[in-house]
DNA sequence: TCTAAAACATGACCATTATCAGTTTTATCT
DNA sequence: AGATAAAACTGATAATGGTCATGTTTTAGA
């Protein structure tokens, strides 16, 4: 259980601040920093922002697991990414004037900061590596979703569950994977029976172990051969 | 038949300019611009950067049609981005410091101005709105992709073509969609038969009319109705 | 700890769409 | 203009994967 007083987060001992946009600040912009954010706790499944808002500010994790999804027509989500502690979200659609195209929320009980529009743009404008951080950022996600684009129109539903099931083992990292098989499937972009019937595949072809709600890879060489490189 | 004398297009006079990302600038930037950047004339089918590059300086359509796209395991090509006069491509992957993730190559013949990496970094660092375009261009094509992302994997291969053609109609303005049935099958993430048999059904239908590889629009409304939202 | 709801799981069925094989039409090059 | 290559098209076939129906297990909350 998380601490759910959002006082004891201070930006100067969050440890996941080092690996994030913010990661270069020195001692004065990080106090900064810790004055301009308010730190919030968010139950499992509250949502941040919502596809069609206007933002506000900007969201960054010091700890817990976002989903960033659109819904098609349907309702049916798609999950775009996952973010993890340490990731800055929702910054998009602040420099480009729209709407959010997506929404997001919690996937665990999460410790969530967040920055207000102004003081955010503010910072930007008065810190370069801050503003080549953000545009290098923004460069790279795209360069990835130019792939998830290419692997959603080209592979298999089963090759895209060993794709995606990598990408969760690096988001997860020591910690098992743990969806419900509804946003697995989601993220895979496939039925979550479809979804069900291929992990059931890969746990008697030894490729990963399942425990109940939870997952965990044993077998990544063969995840990659699946996936295709 | 374009002009293939490079020597003819001078940023003062680029029709397409103003519709670009250097559409704001003042008579004194267009002359350092015009000084900085060198034209060329492209065939039909002339790659202008290919996927694992890198990048060298970013490319300005003064005329003519280039597809963005990337190649899946099997070496099929998944179409991305369209881009046409007045787009500025190739900027991601400067940003990021990774090689291309994408390949480019035109469509048809057309005239193509390029600003190598440096004069553009150093126009962008000195250029505050220049910077915000290009920030605001790239979050927008984030968008963008989420939006490409879901239909990807919701949508039934009839409901991304008449999505795919709506957009392709935007693109092509009042000229009539010039593609051969295997790039828009490749925009459509579908097999090439399966697009030329659902064409064959929107014609039918009174959607669409086709003049041999030519291609026109009818009937806007069905075709919205179709996509979906 | 009990109960209701949510999540997980499995089977049967069928529509969509990819693949393969072949023909016809159009474009390109000399 | 004629030859050759490329693109467009058609038909048959098969499989991937979605949907629906139903039962079981797990989770969360009183």
């Amino acid at each position: 259980m998380l601490e759910k007083s959002h006082k004891h987060v201070s930006c100067a001992t969050c440890s996941a601040r080092k690996n994030s946009l913010f990661g270069t600040y020195g001692e004065s912009e990080v106090v900064d920093l810790n004055h301009e954010k308010m730190c919030n706790y968010y139950k499992k499944n509250q949502p941040l922002f919502i596809e069609g808002s206007f933002p506000r500010g900007v969201f960054c994790l010091n700890q817990g697991k976002v989903k960033v999804f659109t819904r098609g027509d349907e309702g049916k989500e798609q999950i775009i990414h996952i973010a993890k502690a340490g990731d800055v979200i929702g910054f998009r659609s602040m420099f480009s004037g729209e709407p959010y195209k997506v929404s997001a929320s919690t996937l665990e009980e999460s410790n969530i900061c967040f920055i207000g529009k102004d003081d955010f743009l503010l910072m930007m404008d008065n810190n370069p590596t801050l503003r080549n951080g953000i545009i290098r950022e923004l460069s790279k996600e795209l360069g990835d979703r130019a792939q998830f684009i290419t692997n959603m129109a080209q592979k298999s539903v089963r090759e895209r569950l060993a794709f995606s099931l990598l990408i969760l083992a690096d988001i997860y990292g020591e910690e098992e994977i743990n969806l419900t098989r509804e946003d697995m499937a989601n993220f895979v972009g496939t039925a979550t029976e479809t979804l069900i019937r291929l992990l059931k595949d890969f746990k008697e072809d030894q490729i990963i172990e399942i425990h109940t709600r939870k997952l965990q890879i044993v077998n990544r060489d063969k995840l990659l051969r699946i996936a295709g490189r």
